[in-house]
DNA sequence: CGAATGACCAAGC
DNA sequence: GGCTTGGCCATTC
């Protein structure tokens, strides 16, 4: 076994940030996605980009986390990780992903934040 | 409190 | 269009 990284943050703990990341994340309609830069914008942290991307690894179950990608409307997870998961999720919802795998912010992009 | 971590972002080449 | 670099921010040990 090798040492771990890191102790997976609990979102218990930090009810500050992660709490409002998670509720904004909450209100995202139904095939309609955002980027983790736009939440931590929208919550006055305009370079939180990064932590909101660990909230999102952190989240409940309760937030529909796969509606949140990278700003390039791309799934921001490796292969290994879960992208497949997302991916399946967002198809199921409706959403399209063109050949290189990339989402059509103009279109899926939620723009009330 | 200093150092490290992470599902990021924008700018350059 | 793809790879590299530097910066940002919150949280944890």
């Amino acid at each position: 076994m090798k040492s771990q990284p890191r102790v997976p943050p609990r979102p218990s703990s930090s009810s500050t940030f992660f709490a409002r990341v998670y509720a904004l994340v909450r209100r995202v309609p139904r095939g309609r996605v955002v980027t983790y830069g736009q939440v931590a914008r929208a919550l006055g942290a305009p370079g939180a980009a990064r932590t909101v991307g660990w909230a999102m690894h952190v989240s409940p179950e309760s937030v529909p986390w796969h509606r949140v990608v990278n700003a390039r409307g791309e799934i921001s997870l490796r292969p290994t990780t879960g992208y497949h998961e997302q991916r399946a999720r967002l198809t199921a919802e409706g959403i399209r992903f063109d050949r290189s795998g990339k989402i059509d912010l103009k279109k899926y992009g939620w723009k009330r934040v």
